[in-house]
DNA sequence: AAGTAACTGGACTAAATAGTCCAATTTTTG
DNA sequence: CAAAAATTGGACTATTTAGTCCAGTTACTT
């Protein structure tokens, strides 16, 4: 039950099989959820036999746990380097145009990896921990964009930096997944286009 | 494939049963998402046997459908009971705290039931279709409230309401989403606060 | 009363799936 | 080299699940 007996690799070469393994899992979930991912696609896909998954994994959700974490430093590695150097409005809109570009690459498909899964898991207690800490770190990284634009726009941070980050990341989320549902990127643009003025206003740029 | 061998009710007694087991699988649904729906859960449910559920639905995905068009039914009356005589914005915000207050009843649980689906069944093209059209229906209600905002205002009608609308319905499934994640109602205050003052800045009320 | 639709209930199939167990082999590391 | 770790692969279990089939029963309608 609580007891996790589960083994950690010992040497690189467990390592890089482990890290196939959730590799290949979270490629998997984020293409079809994670109730239509079996155990036995994930062996296929990452080339490796049962035994591994059992000996690196307790059991499912184990595994589950780390496509979560796996996909959050992916779409956050993803985001914190579009909005490491931003410290202006002009840059705010840069990400805008990125993402949505990337959106339209996909034809809208898929909506955000995170959403998604914050969307199927978070009625079960470990995995909607996790995915809120993602969801927090995400917030953080606009909320650290915010005040570089105030610095370098010669205004002392005002204190509602975090609140401004949910707002900014409500809107991306239920953009994206309008956009994926209605296969078009408008809602999305909508979306960001209001957070973005909104934002704009509340820190007096 | 094409063809739908499912039979209609042909009397009130068929039509009642057939309304039974798509409520049942309803709230089942919304509980526990599609995938976790088993339809023997759906019988004991729904007091029915195997034999009337395959009686009036083909297969699983058939019975599914008639969930969405079920739970948008449910989801946009409760909206349009709530945004039927809004007609300013005071109303909009009489509605935002109905909303929260539904949220917060429930602990945050669950998010938007409409949602929860899209997330889950965007990638199906039948019941992606089915849940786009719902989410167009919805929006077009925030569409019409917001055109009765400006007439009693005595403005005349702007083009971008439809735009507004889809900006509002994204703030309000983003808002959702994370409060069911972060098990908080702020997020989803802070995302319908910022798209009430995008809709009176809009609107110049 | 007769016909039609609704309904029951259970037996049944076929497939998918999570998870276990183990014996043998290969690779890495000290 | 020798020990430890990694890996294979398959057999195996137990359960769940969607969906079929059918024979008999109950209720409604005209």
């Amino acid at each position: 039950m609580s007891t996790n007996a589960t083994a950690l690799p010992k040497t690189a070469r467990g390592a890089a099989t482990r890290a196939r393994i959730i590799d290949a899992a979270t490629e998997l979930v984020r293409a079809h959820g994670v109730a239509n991912t079996t155990i036995d696609a994930v062996i296929e896909a990452s080339n490796v036999s049962k035994s591994q998954i059992y000996h690196y994994f307790s059991d499912k959700d184990d595994l589950v746990l780390a496509v979560i974490h796996r996909q959050a430093e992916c779409v956050l590695g993803t985001h914190e380097e579009l909005l490491r150097k931003l410290n202006s409005l002009a840059g705010l809109r840069r990400w805008r145009d990125a993402v949505v570009e990337l959106t339209r690459q996909t034809n809208c498909a898929g909506g955000c990896p995170l959403g998604s899964l914050a969307a199927e898991l978070s009625e079960t207690p470990r995995t909607r921990a996790a995915l809120a800490a993602s969801f927090a770190c995400w917030a953080s990284c606009f909320g650290m964009a915010f005040a570089r634009m105030q610095t370098r726009a010669g205004k002392r941070p005002s204190g509602d930096l975090r609140e401004l980050s949910e707002a900014m990341l409500a809107s991306l989320q239920g953009g994206l997944l309008l956009a994926q549902t209605m296969r078009s990127t408008r809602p999305l643009e909508l979306a960001l286009d209001m957070a973005i003025e909104h934002v704009a206003a509340r820190l007096k740029l």
